[in-house]
RNA sequence: GCCAACGUAGCUCAGCCGGCAGAGCAGCCGCUUCGUAAGCGGCGGGUCGCGAGUUCAAUUCUCGCCGUUGGCUCCA
């Protein structure tokens, strides 16, 4: 059961992103000592401008109960339980008394108190008071996390507000820029972050040390719009949703089918030579089959409810593991044909809640690159490194360089719950894991409690264009469905030994891939991977005998070329297919019918004139053979 | 699912306090035959997301639903 749906979380402070980004090429970077988010000015600053925020909304709502306010990536946010809704303008009139506070230089005060001076202090403030006995009695943090030893106990006082805090923050209001702030928006957030406890309203503001600085953030985030694959998906006619299909169910335009279509050729040339074998599985089946690998009811909660036929219960597939153990468990298996690899590009469908979809990278229908492999424990190492070999492969022709692969390991408390209750084997199999990414030398965090539930695994997380963090594709290690489905293979000496299994998914779905694809290239797609390759675009109409012989002679090369025919001058259809961001454009007038050649313009502008056919096409195919990035 | 905002032509958006809707682009039809990112003119196109309610009158106000977005939760 591949999971992808992958953490759609901003990334907070306390796991910044930008240290722990791993990059291939730059394999050992540990010597390059970088400063800690905490102990940087930025973050002395945010922190800061939290509890000016604070003040100022208390004293827009005395009665307001304050909560926590950290720093996070691109500013801080603070979390209030509020009388009323905030509106737009309250966030205005916030902002102004923010600055008037700024302007006022007030000291930050710290002193360290006792619990009971604490409690005095903020009597009339709730989760403050809750924060105080997680401090004193369980020495939680204000996330309600352990802390390794008892903290102090300190506020912090400015102007007329104190506030619950360990610090630091920057010595007086006045090393603050008051148009180096901005409120961004308020969302709805659970108290320590559980849906079970009271909705508080979110403040998030970003600042920064100077105007130039948080200006150059706000382009960053116009820039970033410009290559969210939403809106590029529409522009280019990849994909959209429509409301009589459903939400989280994507249609793909030609364009997108296009793209599919090269994906899945990648994949099996890659697969095939890595000697995986293609198989087919149904998108429904029996409930059984979900009981059996112990899904329901467990997972039923993702699921489409089941739809019944003659008394019996089918499910739409939510993954494809438990059709392939049946396949690997369809006849007896020898140790020598092991490690088999079974590998299909499932469609799953899976009733992901409204408010988690988003675009392309949260969907219900989805098509996976999909296999398991069924292995031995003495191959297991290098099984798991050749797939993660496929990733570095994958990554490399697509230029990935900003991503973490995360070791997902089980958590303690979930044994039995949340994780197959083994810890023995859980140890193991994260051992096993831990090793033989250490032996490759492939760089990886750890980060407990965020297994799958039948192992460990390695999840390659990547961010969206808006900074969402999502698992693009995963490498799991699952030593217990094989067992549930009574799947064994024949040792050497004759026993029966139960194989595990390696959930894996490199080239993610077809969904996240492709929205992820969008944005690394802002749409400006490799040319095999371009949906139109080439755009012929005569001068006169006098030209179109010749661009349609060149669209013909190009497709049956096996380049997808289009002539554009239409009225308009030639200027007009080269921004058209700009815009449309074709590789290359071929425009052709006197000049090139006399000479059996084309003026060649790519896309970023340059340009190649009297370029012989022939010489065209060949450089055309040489690009989409090798899967060049070059133009 | 929860909190909030939004939902006007294919797309991007305008439409102050209620008086039966407008632009640019796209499309279609003409004219133009042009050398590397928008030639000119004309025409067509909207149950203002859906359903109720208030009102003489609702795109505009209220409620419900659907969808999208920003977060939270979830991601087994």
């Amino acid at each position: 059961m591949l999971d992808l749906g992958g953490t759609a979380k901003k990334s907070d402070a306390l796991a910044p992103v930008v240290e722990s980004v791993c990059h291939f090429k730059e394999a050992s970077m540990s010597d390059q000592p970088v400063e800690r988010y905490e102990e940087s000015e930025l973050y002395r600053i945010r922190h800061s401008c939290a509890h000016v925020m604070a003040q100022a909304v208390v004293e827009m709502f005395p009665e307001a109960k304050y909560t926590i306010g950290p720093p996070i990536e691109n500013g801080f946010y603070y979390d209030f339980d509020l009388p009323r809704t905030l509106t737009p303008e309250d966030l205005q009139a916030i902002e102004k008394r923010m600055r008037q506070i700024i302007a006022g230089k007030h000291a930050f005060i710290k002193k360290v108190v006792s619990a009971e001076e604490a409690r005095l202090i903020f009597k009339d403030q709730p989760y403050k008071l809750e924060l105080i006995d997680g401090l004193e009695k369980g020495s939680l943090d204000e996330y309600g996390n352990p802390l390794e030893s008892k903290p102090d106990i300190s506020i912090y006082q400015h102007d007329k507000f104190t506030d619950l805090c360990r610090g630091p923050h920057v010595e007086h209001t006045g090393q603050l820029r008051p148009d180096a702030v901005k409120l961004m928006n308020v969302a709805g957030a659970y108290w320590r972050g559980d849906e079970h406890n009271k909705m508080l309203q979110r403040i998030y503001a970003t600042a920064w040390k100077n105007k130039p600085d948080l200006e150059r953030y706000l382009q960053q985030l116009e820039e970033a719009k410009k290559r969210d694959h939403r809106k590029l998906g529409k522009d280019l006619e990849i994909f959209f949703f429509d409301d009589e299909v459903g939400p989280g169910l994507p249609l793909w335009q030609p364009n997108g089918g296009i793209m599919i279509e090269e994906l899945e050729r990648l994949a099996k040339e890659v697969e095939d030579k890595a000697g995986y074998f293609r198989v087919r599985t149904p998108n429904l089946c029996k409930e059984d089959l979900f009981l059996h690998s112990g899904h329901l009811p467990y997972y039923a909660e993702s699921m489409y409810p089941p739809m019944e036929m003659e008394g019996v219960k089918y499910y739409v597939k939510p993954m494809n593991c438990p059709m392939h153990h049946k396949i690997f468990g369809s006849r007896p298996r020898s140790y020598r044909e092991l490690p088999v690899r079974l590998a299909e590009y499932g469609t799953c469908y899976r009733y992901e809640k409204s408010g988690e979809l988003f675009g392309l990278m949260r969907v219900r229908s989805m098509q996976m690159n999909d296999a398991h492999i069924y292995t031995s424990e003495e191959l297991f190492e290098q099984e798991f490194m050749g797939v993660v070999a496929l990733y570095r492969q994958y990554f490399d022709l697509f230029g990935i360089e900003k991503f973490v692969m995360r070791l997902s390991l089980h958590g303690k408390e979930g044994l039995g719950k949340k994780y197959i209750d083994n810890e023995r084997l859980w140890i193991k199999t994260e051992d096993m894991v831990r090793s033989a990414m250490k032996n490759g030398g492939v760089p990886f965090v750890e980060a407990a409690n965020e297994a799958a539930f039948y192992g460990p695994k390695i999840d390659v997380q990547i961010w969206s264009a808006i900074g969402r963090e999502f698992t693009l594709a995963t490498n799991q290690v699952d030593f217990a469905q094989p067992a549930r489905f009574n799947l064994s293979y024949v040792s050497k000496e004759g026993s029966e030994e139960t194989p595990l299994c390696i959930h894996r998914a490199p080239l993610s779905t077809h969904e996240r891939m492709i929205g992820f694809l969008i944005e690394h290239y802002a749409g400006s797609f490799p040319v095999w991977l371009a949906p139109e390759q080439v755009r012929i675009i005569p001068i006169t109409d006098g030209h179109h005998e010749y661009a349609l012989r060149l669209e013909k002679q190009l497709r049956q090369a096996g380049v997808r070329a289009s002539a554009d025919l239409g009225a308009e001058r030639m200027n007009a259809k080269i921004r058209q297919a700009q815009l449309m961001k074709t590789p290359y454009m071929l425009v052709v007038g006197d000049q090139e019918v006399a000479n059996e050649a084309v003026s060649l313009r790519c896309r970023d502008g340059s340009r190649q004139d009297g370029m012989p056919v022939g010489e065209f096409a060949a450089r055309v195919q040489e690009r989409i053979k090798s899967r060049s990035s070059q133009l």
